[in-house]
DNA sequence: AACGTTATCTGAACACCGATAAGATAACAC
DNA sequence: GTGTTATCTTATCGGTGTTCAGATAACGTT
């Protein structure tokens, strides 16, 4: 049974108003990214009045970062779901691909995740959120090295690089680089090539 | 003889307004970031009425775009000042430390430049400054590289490592990897030992 | 030197936005 | 059934970018 959408519909009082609110946000954002993003639209989507909000979620900013919230726990999901523990070089390329494809599926999601002016990132909830969805990742990170390597210097690097890629990716800078590919295309078929061509991570050691 | 501040400064007409206003934009941006930026305000310390920029830029984003391309052509500065053709390795890691660094002292400028809502990049003078100011890394690049290389890959990838240092560490995730560290420690202490030990750009070939 | 043209800037209006507070409403506990 | 509390409405405030008619002055031409 799930008590997701509608609960209870009509009348003053709501009844589910919190995640109809997080849901019309997200939607928003998926429809117009993060900058086409309005609190009033989000109370008006929802079937409610422009002061509602602020009783669950404080300010705009209490409400975006349940949905970063949510972005974070769907960036997880999609990268621990590739990780084979096999072979760490490879689940690297794998994890890579991950970030990316979140990233453009989701960009302003992904957007919102990294805005600091957008997120409450004090929030207790942030941190751990954050963590998870890394963990995975930090873990094939150690798995590939030596005992004795600095895990925090090789996960800064890595994450760098795959955090770069989604950035420039959907910024549209590839089309820059390599003429017409668009994203998507990009990530199909170019982004394993280079991967395997020119990314230094899966082949070291 | 420099034309740049107060060319004619009372009466009527400003003189130079345009000038004015994209420098006061720049101190907005730099003093409050990208986000606490305002056209009213612009206006306000330019010392002028609130519809006199719309006719030097049209909207805001024509001011900004402005912006973003001073910005670009500091980045282009930072980075062409410190590549001695000599060694392309070792002008790769200090291409990296200018390009973190830049984003460190100009934190609102480098996220402007990087934000497709408030610049247009359609605007031909956009692809030429980005091109210029990473013209000295592209010909590092392909310094390094065989002839038969994919010039185009491996900037992709050691642009997109590059970037999402900058990012990271501008959004104070290094602080999360590093502890207590802050940016600028992170900078001068810490980076040149994380790009020399753990960043793979540098010790291929 | 005077005139007409054009560039520049003002001032007011409009439609949005987020935040806030007082009050209406209804659910809920006792 | 009554009192308490959570929820939502309504109105208001200050702020934003854009637009446009009109004021102003600089500038080119005669």
């Amino acid at each position: 049974m799930s008590n997701e959408e509608p609960l209870t519909k009509p009348g003053y009082h709501h009844g589910n108003l919190k995640s109809a609110l997080i849901t019309a946000a997200d939607d928003i954002i998926r429809e117009k990214g993060i900058e086409g993003f309005s609190l009033r639209e989000c109370a008006r989507r929802a079937g409610v009045s422009i002061g509602a909000p602020a009783h669950h979620f404080g300010s705009v900013t209490g409400l975006l970062t349940e949905v970063a919230l949510l972005g974070y726990a769907g960036l997880g999901e999609s990268l621990n779901g590739v990780i084979t523990t096999e072979d760490p070089a490879k689940d690297l390329q794998q994890l890579a691909l991950s970030y990316v494809r979140f990233a453009l599926a989701h960009p302003g999601r992904f957007r919102l995740m990294f805005r600091p002016d957008l997120v409450n990132r004090e929030d207790p909830r942030y941190k751990q959120a954050s963590t998870v969805a890394l963990s995975g990742f930090a873990a094939t990170i150690a798995r590939r090295e030596n005992e004795a390597d600095n895990h925090m210097a090789d996960l800064f690097v890595v994450w760098s690089s795959i955090h770069g890629m989604a950035n420039l990716v959907i910024d549209g800078k590839v089309r820059y680089l390599f003429g017409g590919a668009s994203g998507e295309e990009f990530v199909a078929s170019i982004l394993p090539g280079v991967l395997a061509q020119a990314w230094p991570f899966g082949q070291l050691e």
